[in-house]
DNA sequence: GGAGTGGGTCCGCTTGCTTAT
DNA sequence: GATAAGCAAGCGGACCCACTC
């Protein structure tokens, strides 16, 4: 490793004339040579500033940490895109990390905020997370920013608008002309869940729709939650004619178990999904979704724990722009004539 | 933030009596009312050590960075969890991190071992990168491991049993008396996708099978070149009745493209696919597939790299256990009596 | 007196050496 | 001569404050 007194050394100054040319400091008086000789000794040791010493003297690492809960869900890695893209320009650094639970997230709190390692973080929970089981770690003025979870102790949620994603699934399926139409939702402890639920609920009321209880379920966003809500809804005596699914992975797995059924999308069941990722171009049928803004999520988080960081106080904070999108695949269509 | 100077004013004890006991120094010597006060401090306080003054002082961070190109990929992500669990045996962190395309890994690299971010660092290049065009960034010391490249002039690699893996989805297409196999193959450029095809021609020749040449391709393995590829194959003079796809990426984009042109999966085409991934399970038919050890190569490559922040000197590994297994699903069936 | 330099301190932590019982 | 503790240097970099023409 080169530094700055190797440099000093090779290039016959002293080591603050070199730290002083390097980071290229206001008000320095160099001569023209010197300064050019610095640089090309710099160049030729391949001089690199030491991370370690300059978070010391800092105090700051300018590197953000972003914890999810499972990478291989393709939303979060659109949260990440944002999250990097936006730290880039304002020149923080992304370190991404995994936390599956909640008591991996409180160590992970603690070793990167505790020690330094990071100057602040991005949490996205999982959607079972209870909120409350946040409050442990949450020293309200943490630079901690939550994603779609709103904490009930700590200013600083960067937030989807999920009424109205839900909204514009369910209008969807009601300008197919359906009238029966059953929610496979999330979690009830997590917020999204509820706010997608009342999304789809006052959508149906505004329209005079009536909706069968027995349509609604809550057990989840993986597939196997989706297949077993699938089931659950077309049990019901009095059967849907079409499914909003709050989350693309439940609605793979409801896919899945439709065909198992012998139920044909979208001729007897149409289906349309809330978040749109890649595998749902390549379901069969592909999935009709609507696309949440997770790009701009992940910008807004990292200007919310910016702020966090330099003025340790948050906002919550809803992204509503770009609007959450309709995209129209195969697996919606008119309802049968009864 | 707590520093060791805190507690010792607050324990009325020198800075490296507390120092000494918080680290468990051996052969320290403090009394039992002084050891257990700056405990107490320590923790009052809620100490921890500061990062970036520990990595200085030892010239090492206990951190590895890994760099994937897509950490959609779901395989990737099996990676990533062997990574992190033999890391997290070796008391090594774990940096995760993007980088597409070529510039951006040059440039992570010299940030993050440039830079003494990171001890070392595992590559995951992405299966288009020119094993040729890693030589730039080949400081053949530099505490770097590639997974599933071999890097012409830097031992260090681990690579998974290709061949095998494609010889196990060949020889389950063979086993249920298909004669017509076709290969759906990822770019030319990869060695591993060399591999593989290599696996499936020397099992079709072991048996006597014939390969046309219309029936392999070698386009990638996104969900889009496997669209194409099954076009291009199933254009063919004489068609196969089954296929080896090389990637279950690329497979999910040919099983869609089998149902646009109304091929019939499995009856009138048998499809195995090299790699397993949850969104395998979850398209119609699910896949059969081939599950490659990635876990595994996760932690075989922290064992290399360490060996190599260690030691400097690596070796190219190929991880054969466990072996490639066959995980039978709907895709696959006989062929249909002529 | 301003242009061009170098010296020295500190960031938090570890550790060999010293000092005081 | 043990035992218990403190002093001080130094990891690499930044920057204030000299100092010299």
């Amino acid at each position: 490793m080169t530094t700055l007194s190797d440099i000093a050394r090779e290039a016959g100054v002293s080591v603050s004339a070199v730290s002083r040319v390097l980071s290229n400091a206001e008000g320095t008086r160099v001569s023209e040579g010197t300064r050019a000789r610095i640089h090309r000794v710099a160049k030729d040791l391949n001089y690199r500033p030491n991370f370690a010493a300059r978070a010391l003297k800092f105090q700051r690492t300018a590197v953000l940490a972003c914890i999810v809960p499972d990478l291989t869900n393709a939303m979060f890695s659109e949260l990440v895109r944002g999250v990097e893209s936006c730290a880039r320009e304002h020149d923080y650094t992304v370190l991404l990390s995994r936390a599956e639970v909640m008591l991996e997230l409180d160590a992970a709190l603690a070793r990167l905020l505790g020690e330094g390692r990071v100057d602040g973080v991005i949490v996205q929970t999982l959607d079972a997370t209870d909120p409350a089981a946040l409050d442990a770690l949450s020293d309200a003025k943490m630079p901690v920013v939550f994603v779609n979870t709103v904490h009930p102790h700590h200013a600083g949620s960067v937030i989807l608008d999920d009424h109205r994603g839900a909204a514009t699934a369910t209008q969807h399926l009601i300008d197919l002309g359906h009238q029966r139409i059953g929610f496979i939702g999330g979690l009830a402890a997590a917020g999204s869940a509820r706010r997608r639920l009342e999304g789809f609920a006052d959508t149906m009321a505004s329209v005079g729709l009536i909706v069968d209880p027995e349509w609604v379920t809550a057990m989840g966003y993986r597939p196997a939650d989706g297949m077993a809500a699938l089931g659950s809804v077309m049990d019901a005596g009095v059967r849907p004619t079409a499914l909003v699914i709050a989350n693309v992975n439940a609605a793979m797995g409801a896919l899945l178990e439709a065909r198992r059924r012998g139920w044909s999308v979208p001729q007897q069941l149409s289906v349309a999904a809330i978040h749109d990722s890649w595998p749902a171009e390549n379901t069969w049928p592909p999935l009709t979704t609507v696309k949440m803004p997770f790009y701009e999520l992940g910008r807004e988080a990292v200007k919310s724990v910016i702020a966090r960081i330099s003025q340790d106080d948050g906002i919550d904070l809803v992204v509503g722009s770009p609007a959450p999108e309709l995209i129209v695949r195969e697996s919606s269509a008119p309802p049968l004539a009864d």
